[in-house]
DNA sequence: CGGAATCCTCGATGATACTG
DNA sequence: CAGTATCATCGAGGATTCCG
């Protein structure tokens, strides 16, 4: 078990998944695709969850201002924002320590693991093709 | 090769994508990951650009109209910035026919299609976990 | 410390009109 | 048909302030 993906999905996932986008007629797009990247890209997958995700799934627990000061360029109100959503789609779950000062401990759930895992193969395909991109850009930039 | 994530990523790839999710040092989040999704979520992977990379690739090639009418509620303007983006990035080719009226197709490069697979992972999560998803949302506004 | 509330800005997107 | 150009909007997100 070294591949997480492999691990992860089973055969029958990854097929319903296709179904999922195989539209037989000539129409438009399936409809659920459409709620599925709004959903997703909207709303779940949006930049700064990416990254709270990310560090959360590689640190483990940590208090609101840890994860303010190592998430960079995070505003207050976006962290505040982001962490209230991934409780709300049951991501992370928010653990208030009744003491002075106040301490707010978040840590990933099982379900906000899988999703860090699922992201998984985008960060390799990321990470193997950012090169190819960069240079794709600058040929078309100079091409034009 | 029933199953794409499978067969696209080798275990290689995925230590070198854990490998760079990983920060060593107490510090804060690897400047790398950081202009990973910058670039990633800011730029490739939106809304507009995951609906017509799915599109291309179950339909293969289209033509500019074709997929201004599939992709529902996609503004020319934004198409036509989606499409001139991929190909910038490498991930569509376009193909001006010189005829009148014009007519000019789009279709994935392999970079394209990788990209495609690489995001398979994500839909099968999302597929899997949006009821889940839904749920934890109603309980969650239950409690508030 | 961990927020909530407020105000404000700016850039992404839509709408519209024009063209080769 | 497949764009480009211009203008208008609108809401995501930043800065700031206040509070238990």
């Amino acid at each position: 078990m070294t591949n997480p993906l492999e691990s992860r999905f089973h055969p029958d996932d990854i097929a319903a998944a296709h179904h999922l986008m195989e539209t037989e007629s000539p129409a438009e797009i399936d409809p659920r695709i459409e709620r599925l990247v709004d959903d997703l890209i909207g709303r779940i997958a949006d930049k700064w969850t990416l990254l709270v995700l990310e560090l959360l799934e590689e640190r483990g627990t940590l208090r609101f201002s840890e994860i303010g000061r190592l998430v960079e360029g995070i505003s207050q109100k976006m962290l505040t924002q982001t962490l209230r959503q991934m409780e709300r789609d049951g991501l992370a779950t928010r653990t208030v320590h009744p003491v002075v000062p106040p301490r707010v401990d978040y840590a990933l759930t099982p379900l906000g693991n899988s999703l860090s895992a699922a992201f998984c193969g985008v960060w390799v395909w990321a990470e193997k093709h950012l090169d190819t991109i960069e240079a794709a850009r600058r040929s078309f930039d100079a091409r034009t």
